[in-house]
DNA sequence: CGGCCGCTGTGACGATTCTCACAAAAAGAT
DNA sequence: ATCTTTTTGTGAGAATCGTCACAGCGGCCG
């Protein structure tokens, strides 16, 4: 059990270095006793750049607590269109149950920045919810947390034009990877425009066209190849977003 | 006790009634002990064809349990643009948890048919979750599996234009809501291209113009307003549907 | 240093999709 | 049955968006 504390501590270590509390964290959802009790059965991993945790159509079955790095989560199809469901970061969770006879990967975790993992097989999670209801209480928390976003997505990436999906996924960018500055708020995530393109649904022109159409009306700024957000209200009216209280920060990330 | 093992019987048997066991209903999840248990918490509730549930921007912490009827999930905006995410028939749970700051509707739920629901209040629910570690574990299976037909649904809308949007959202309908037929798979749901069109996120001219399309390559047919479909395989090709085992049933759903 | 490769930028064109306008048909209401 | 309302159908033009082609730029590696 020291052990689980030890790493507790370093994680809330972490929280403090990183700019800004944005994750999905799971620790916004469990107390430091009951993500010790998760930490326990934990078996830590590395993983580099450019590799995968899994792909799509591999059993499913294994949970990873991100400890460090960030992961791309893509469902592919042939044609080679792709689309990125989420790009995760530190304190981030993910996992597909094991299940009946779906138990399969139904998007593939590739690797961006070299990871720190910590792995819990599903059958030891299952344990753990199943005598913890407190625990089991607070995952489900956070499971419908992350249903609502990707819901909540659905708005944004359909309804008001290439634009609106843009914008949206700025503001969603800005809450999850945002660092205020003096001039703006900085994305500390730096995505090439076939990236933003497999977020949004779009081509790679389409996001080139409209990232440059922003920055001539001053309501973002490029630097180092990295975006600054300097007129957030103006995104927000491109994408309609709903006015704050409609729209928590919880659920309006990527 | 006994009077939900009555109501466990009744289940049984609307589910035997039901064209096709279609649902992503409860009761592929839960044991019948299981839901015994909560169906001790509910309390019944009628709600006639054109009453809300709840609306988007409500205090949430409840969960409706369908017996009967179909309810409809739907975020609004300003500007009137709509997005269905879904319609639930009998047997499927809608719920969203009280949880911190963000405990309100992100969508509200439109009854379509007259429904009969069962109502349990997430305080309680938490305590069932709580006391008994293998309703929590099925009750998450069954979370997840909702969050994947949500994501699914991401490539099916965004990636291959509307008309794959719409072919993909047929193909759903028809594993939701379909009857065998000797002509084909006839969707019992019935929707005004209105509808539809906020199922697909376009307009309903171009759904208009494209079921008519589909009608006109024999693809589908339309009788008293119901669709059926004579190709499932053709609408499979619009989409860009993945070969079948690596989408099940379960997730390809409305 | 030169060459290679991946990313960014841009124009032109065509396909897709939305919007508006209005007519016809069907469904409900009195 | 007649009137009203909702739904479906269709055309035309505009706006949006994707595709293709290719040029420049910058980093990286030998």
């Amino acid at each position: 059990m020291g052990d689980a504390v030890m790493a507790v501590a370093m994680k809330n270590k972490a929280a403090g270095e990183r700019q800004q509390d944005n994750g999905l964290g799971i620790h916004r959802f469990f107390s430091e006793d009951q993500f010790a009790r998760l930490e326990e059965l934990m078996y830590p991993k590395r993983a580099e750049k450019g590799s995968y945790l899994f792909w799509e159509g591999d059993a499913a079955g294994k949970l990873y607590y991100l400890r460090s790095g960030k992961v791309k989560l893509r469902k592919s199809t042939d044609e080679g269109k792709d689309f990125t469901l989420s790009i995760m970061q530190t304190g981030d969770l993910i996992w597909e149950p094991e299940h009946g006879l779906s138990s399969v990967h139904t998007f593939s975790a590739e690797v961006l920045e070299d990871a720190e993992v910590g792995v819990v097989q599903w059958k030891d999670l299952e344990i753990l919810l199943y005598r913890y209801g407190d625990f089991a209480v607070r995952f489900m928390n956070w499971m419908a947390i992350a249903q609502r976003v990707s819901e909540s997505k659905f708005r944004d990436l359909l309804l008001f034009g290439k634009p609106g999906a843009l914008a949206s996924t700025l503001i969603r960018m800005a809450n999850t990877y945002g660092v205020a500055t003096a001039e703006g708020i900085k994305i500390s995530l730096k995505l090439t425009h076939t990236e933003f393109a497999d977020l949004i649904g779009t081509s790679r022109e389409s996001v080139n066209r409209m990232l440059n159409g922003l920055k001539e009306e001053g309501i973002i700024d490029i630097r180092q190849g990295r975006i600054i957000i300097m007129e957030l209200n103006k995104l927000r009216e491109i994408c309609h977003c709903p006015t704050c209280p409609g729209c928590p920060k919880e659920i309006c990330r990527l």
